[in-house]
DNA sequence: TGATACCCTACCGCTGAGGTAGGCTTTAAG
DNA sequence: CTTAAAGCCTACCTCAGCGGTAGGGTATCA
C-alpha cells in the first residue's frame, strides 16, 4: 500500500470535520464512533492534523475540533503530508527546500541517475493530483449519493 | 517513502540489462557490483521480474538475464507492479480483476465513501505515469549526460 | 466541583522490508 | 568429464514503523 491508515483515517477526520459546518467544534469521539475508528489512535492523528495548522481545538467540556480554514482552501497535499511525512516516492528521493531534487546514488557527475526521470514523473503525478484535490470536492453532498470521480 | 527499494533496484536492474543491447547474458553478479547493491538481495528481486515474463534467464557459465521484450515494449507499470504487488494507494483499496473499485469501509450503499474519489484519482495519477514511462527512456543515451526529465 | 474533552508520553505486538546464508542444478569450457 | 560460473531455491535474521492501547494530566463549561 501506498498510503498508510494514517492518511485514510486521517482524511475522514477532516471530511467529517467539513460536513459538519465548522460553526462548532465536534468532539473526537463523535467522529471516532461515526466512522467505526479507534479514538485512542484518532487523537495521535488528529495531533498532527493541529500541528500542521490544519485544524484548530476547544478544550474542556463542549470543546473538540474545527477545520482551521475554508474546506475549499484545504488541500489534500497538506493533509496527507500533514500525516505521512514528505512524500517522496522511493527513498533515495530526497528534494531539497529549494526545489531541487539529489539522488543518493549519484556519486559523480558522469554517470547520472537514470530512473530518477521516473520517480520525479511519478512525485509529480502525485503531488499534483493531491494539491488539485480540495477538501470541499470530499463533503457529501447529498446523503443519498456522492459524485463520481 | 511510497515504493519500496524492491522499486528502485529493480528498475535499476532492468535499466542496466537495456543498456547492453541484449545480445548476451548479463550475469547480475555484473550488475551488482556496477550498481553497488547486494548481490543475494537482487536475485530475489530479478525472480519476480523473471515470473513476470519480464526478463528470460540464461542458466550455466556466461549465463546471466536478458530483456524478454525489447525496451520499448516494457512499461513501468509492468516492472514495479512484478516487484511490488498490485498497486494500490492505501489499504481499504481493492480494484477487483474486472476493474471496479471496491471499497472496504462502505457498509451500505446510502453512505458512499466520499474519500474514494481521492485515492481514485490518485491512483490514476501514478498507473498512468508508469504506464507512459517505458524503460526505453531511461536508457542513458551518451556515456556523458542523460535526458531531463 | 464534577464531567467533558483535549493533550501528552509511554508502551506493545506484528508485519514486511532489506539482507544474509547455503546448498542445489544447469551449462560452457578445457 | 571435471570444474568453475552462473542461476535457483529455501530458510533465516534484524529492525523500523504501523496500528493500536493505556493512563494520566490539563483546560473548560455547567
Amino acid at each position: 500500500m501506498i498510503f498508510s491508515t494514517k492518511s485514510e483515517y486521517g482524511v475522514r477526520v477532516m471530511v467529517e470535520l467539513a460536513r459538519r459546518g465548522g460553526a462548532e467544534p465536534v468532539a473526537l469521539a463523535e467522529i471516532a464512533e461515526h466512522e467505526g475508528l479507534p479514538l485512542a489512535y484518532l487523537e495521535h492523528l488528529v495531533a498532527r492534523l493541529r500541528r500542521a495548522g490544519l485544524v484548530e481545538s476547544r478544550r474542556g467540556a463542549h470543546g473538540g475540533y474545527l477545520l482551521a480554514r475554508e474546506p475549499a482552501q484545504i488541500t489534500m497535499a497538506e493533509v496527507v503530508e500533514a500525516l505521512e511525512g514528505r512524500i517522496a516516492p522511493i527513498e533515495c528521493f530526497s528534494s531539497t527546500p529549494d526545489g531541487t531534487i539529489h539522488c543518493v546514488r549519484e556519486f559523480d557527475a558522469e554517470r547520472v541517475c537514470t530512473t530518477k526521470i521516473l520517480w520525479t514523473r511519478v512525485r509529480a503525478a502525485i503531488l499534483d493530483t493531491l494539491q488539485e484535490t480540495t477538501l470541499a470536492e470530499l463533503i457529501p453532498t447529498t446523503p443519498k449519493k456522492a459524485v463520481a470521480a
